[in-house]
DNA sequence: AGATTCGCCTGAGAGC
DNA sequence: TGCTCTCAGGCGAATC
């Protein structure tokens, strides 16, 4: 499952196979991703050059010589590849963009909770991103911003360090994990932690985040595969699936507690 | 407004 | 072996 590292690892690995290069030709054999793609998204994307890649929150985002942008999703399952012209297509591969290179850029997801999505060049904003909270590496992401926000606040903490809003790119493996080094039970409220646990918590989930974009972007080497935890941050996991098994920094049993329906692991000795 | 629930999907794994 | 069932999860939308 692709969370913010895997997605910045994905935006780095593509940077280098779409940069400069036009689109050729846009092949879509299936729309119906979480929202439909776009009737006639093929003619806008024709003869277009990739001018950037970026990243916000989880959405990628090709920027386009017209000024135009196209927003991807990878969803749960979604993966982007590049590979040569000819490569056989398999169930789920649902996008092809060939590149002037004769590659091509494709898109391919069983579970189709990912998104491609025309943003206009004369839209300021796009819907999908205006309400998101900054960026976990940005500045302005900090304890004193986490412990201001969770002001009266009763939602357990898991879910406020998962809500968008709050702060992006926090999902549920990285939520448990980051919840772990700051030493806080995932279920207590957000709003009745006190601002040195939230500078402690703002930190782990950056250090989390920043390690596991190292980690992806030295295992993930052959490009551009985004299959979540595949590399070695997988072996880095102090907690979450690891219920029954010992705490790696006490020995206790890791527990698992449902918390807004997600599976949340802690370690009821190291977290308080 | 904040909190909670729902719905979209397929594949992997468990159980029979 | 092969079926059925359960679970997983991002996140916007709907509801409470």
């Amino acid at each position: 499952m692709p969370e913010l590292p895997e997605v910045e690892t994905v935006r780095r690995g593509l940077e280098p196979h779409v940069i400069g290069q036009d689109i050729v030709k846009a092949t879509i054999r299936e729309r119906r991703l979480r929202w439909p793609i776009d009737q006639g998204i093929e003619k806008r994307l024709k003869g277009r050059r990739i001018m950037a890649a970026e990243r916000r929150s989880k959405y990628l985002i090709l920027v386009l010589d017209s000024g135009d942008r196209l927003i991807l999703h990878l969803g749960m399952s979604g993966r982007l590849r590049i590979v040569d012209s000819g490569t056989p297509v398999r169930p789920h591969d649902h996008v092809d963009l060939t590149l002037s290179s004769g590659r091509l850029l494709r898109l391919h997801d069983p579970r189709r909770f990912g998104a491609m999505l025309w943003w206009p060049g004369h839209a300021r904003e796009h819907r999908l991103l205006t309400h998101l909270g900054p960026e976990p590496f940005d500045p302005a992401f900090d304890g004193d911003y986490l412990f201001g926000r969770a002001r009266g606040r009763r939602a357990a903490i898991k879910n406020f360090v998962m809500d968008g809003r709050i702060v992006v790119g926090v999902g549920n493996i990285y939520a448990s994990e980051s919840l772990f080094r700051a030493g806080i039970r995932p279920g207590i409220a957000a709003g009745r932690i006190s601002l040195a646990r939230h500078r402690r918590l703002a930190d782990s989930i950056r250090s989390v985040l920043a390690e596991a974009v190292e980690q992806g972007g030295t295992t993930l080497r052959d490009f551009v595969g985004a299959d979540g935890l595949s590399g070695y941050f997988q072996q880095s996991l102090f907690v979450y699936g690891r219920e029954g098994q010992a705490c790696l920094a006490c020995g206790t049993a890791i527990r698992k507690q449902l918390i807004g329906q997600r599976s949340s692991f802690y370690c009821p000795n190291c977290q308080r």
